[in-house]
DNA sequence: ATCAGCATGTAAAATGTTACATGATTCA
DNA sequence: TGAATCATGTAACATTTTACATGCTGAT
């Protein structure tokens, strides 16, 4: 009960228009891939203890059983207390970051190649956000997009920083 | 079976010697704090797992029923393995990059001093870890602390990037 | 007609959090 | 002797992942 994000992340999605448990999927996987990640089964499950505490509701219902979700004005009202009045959790789990704190226990060799593709990884992530940020740069600005470009300027910024510490990193420990 | 990275941290921490849960648990609030986290319940849990499996045994017994345990060489052997073989999943959940992703669904006041806080507890973060930095420099530099060096080198620059980031966003927002 | 994609659902297991419960030892 | 800290353990609950299971629809 202390994090429910995944219900929030259902409700901001939803806030767009109505949508189904396997849109929903879809976008979770595409826009939403690094900020917040479901599963299939979560999203059903999340779906249904929604509509039951009333934050969404079935709004039109089509082939294959499929069921349109729509947003309430209480699952608004719970959106909006979340984004502004509870606290995001700091991260505290890094597996990445783990591995690099006992590093200094695998042979060099294997540690220098540890950092040289976490850095290849950032370099390529931070690519392809690039690309992605050409694209965006072409469409017209809106209120919703400019959320979107501030987070892709989180993902180009971090990406960056990533890589060059981990191209620094390498320095340290084959020195 | 995918992550296990808690076992993981276990077996690092306990690479510089025999600890019990209650050592680890301070451990992982102190050092390990942002690469890894863990509640008391869950150490004393996976430690016992951890012994069935004969990743670790009990060292010594101390006063209070303290158990000391000590990695085995299986435990040596399953955190190289962990370390070089298996893939750090990356990052795929972030509570405030959620928030900024639907931030204009808030009225912008609420909008920038959301990024306000953001970015300032980055600086407070930033400013802690530096003077850890501080400290950490004066020490002689041996095998061990280079690793911890690598990481704290880390926390620097992400909270960096993360204030001056939340400073730049609010002027988007505001704009 | 068949195959990719649409669409939902459940069960089991793993992982993580919170709360409860107990008691020993050390130091002021 | 009382409080802080040391020290472990369990139960209940919440969350997340993986796997299984089923069937429809549209396009070629």
């Amino acid at each position: 009960m202390t994090g429910m994000s995944l219900r929030h992340a259902v409700l901001g999605l939803l806030t767009t228009g109505p949508a189904s448990g396997y849109d929903l999927l879809k976008r979770f996987e595409v826009s939403l891939a690094y900020v917040w990640s479901a599963t299939q089964s979560q999203l059903y499950g999340e779906l249904a203890k929604m509509a039951d505490e009333g934050l969404v509701e079935v709004a039109a219902e089509g082939p294959r059983g499929r069921k349109e979700y729509a947003i309430t004005a209480d699952g608004r009202a719970a959106l909006l207390h979340w984004m502004t009045e509870v606290e995001p959790e700091p991260l505290r789990r890094n597996g990445m970051l783990l591995r690099v704190f006992f590093l200094h226990l695998v042979d060099p060799d294997k540690a220098v190649a540890f950092l040289r593709r976490q850095a290849d990884l950032a370099a390529q992530q931070h690519d392809e956000l690039s690309k992605v940020a050409e694209l965006v740069e072409q469409e017209e600005p809106d209120q919703e997009n400019k959320s979107g470009r501030v987070v892709l300027e989180w993902g180009l910024r971090a990406s960056a920083t990533y890589r060059d510490w981990a191209r620094w990193a390498e320095t340290q420990i084959s020195s």
